[in-house]
DNA sequence: CTTATCGCCTGAAGGC
DNA sequence: TGCCTTCAGGCGATAA
């Protein structure tokens, strides 16, 4: 499920493959992957004669940018991109397709349809949602620890919950919030509130531990993840937590237990993260 | 203001 | 075989 590394590694290998590249047509099948504008033809044609400039990331959002417009693309659960020649056959997940003047083709795949597009005038993606509310990029931003230590600790909420929360920190989903807190060896329920400014940066620290590694290692290929040239990730056998259920912890071999947390699997060592006392702030 | 829950989607897997 | 339930989970909308 595309998280920062995931959408990160699809950034670098479609960009070699569409940057040059002009938009003679666009087919949308499935209409409400167009969040902005409202109207799937105006979306079309603002899209037709552009050229595709520059691939950027921000959190899990991609951008596409072009002359006169920027795309803002979120993949979701399992949101994919591929390039194919114009003649090759449509697969029943195609739910959007640019067609190039090379005769090339960007595919947008999406089994669930979760994913999302909004289409920007330049320079006015920034300032509008939903990229607004985005917070600190873990992999690209210097980050005001002073600040994020604040959040947290102004929260009641699950420290799991408040690292999914993209408006803090942003990039991490559900498989590297649970490695992220495995090597920080804090507890998925603890609160934020209780926790110190030693915990707080060691999270900070592990977390973009976790994203480098995992960039590195072209993402996580759990479920269905592939990049853009359709290859696969390697960082599912780095995983010390998330998927381990039952397997020997790495430092202190417990088994590795799974418990559901606002719906979510959540895999943790209960030995290694212990559960705190919410009165306390170690 | 904050936090919790629901709904969107489809396919795989498991129970009976 | 086949039907039903559960799970996968990001995040916007809505409720509390």
């Amino acid at each position: 499920m595309p998280e920062l590394p995931e959408v990160e590694t699809v950034r670098r290998t479609l960009a070699h493959l569409v940057i040059g590249e002009t938009i003679t047509m666009v087919d949308v099948f499935f209409a409400k992957i167009i969040k902005k504008p409202n109207d799937v033809d105006q979306f079309k044609q603002a899209l037709v004669g552009q050229t595709i400039r520059a691939l950027k990331r921000k959190g899990k959002f991609l951008m596409i940018e072009l002359d006169d417009y920027d795309l803002i693309s979120h993949l979701r659960m399992e949101g994919k991109y591929t390039v194919e020649e114009a003649r090759m056959p449509v697969d029943k997940h195609t739910h959007i397709i640019f067609g190039f003047k090379s005769g090339k083709t960007l595919r947008y795949h999406d089994v669930r349809k979760f994913g999302t597009m909004h289409l920007f005038g330049k320079g006015e993606a920034a300032d509008a949602l939903p990229l607004r509310q985005v917070g600190y990029d873990l992999y690209l931003d210097q980050i005001d620890e002073d600040w994020v230590f604040e959040k947290i600790t102004a929260s009641t909420r699950a420290i799991k919950n408040i690292l999914l929360d993209q408006t803090i920190v942003a990039g991490l989903g559900n498989i590297y919030v649970d490695e992220t807190l495995f090597k920080s060896k804090i507890h998925p329920l603890t609160k934020g509130l209780t926790l110190s400014k030693v915990e707080v940066l060691r999270i900070l620290d592990m977390a973009k531990l976790t994203i480098d590694e995992a960039v590195k290692q072209g993402g996580t290929s759990i479920r269905s993840y592939v990049d853009a040239k359709g290859d696969m990730g390697m960082f599912q056998q780095t995983l010390h937590a998330y998927g381990q259920t039952g397997e020997p912890c790495s430092v202190c071999e417990h088994p590795i237990e799974k418990m559901k947390l606002s719906g979510r699997g959540t895999h943790f060592c209960p030995v290694c993260q212990k559960e705190k006392n919410d009165s306390v702030r170690s």
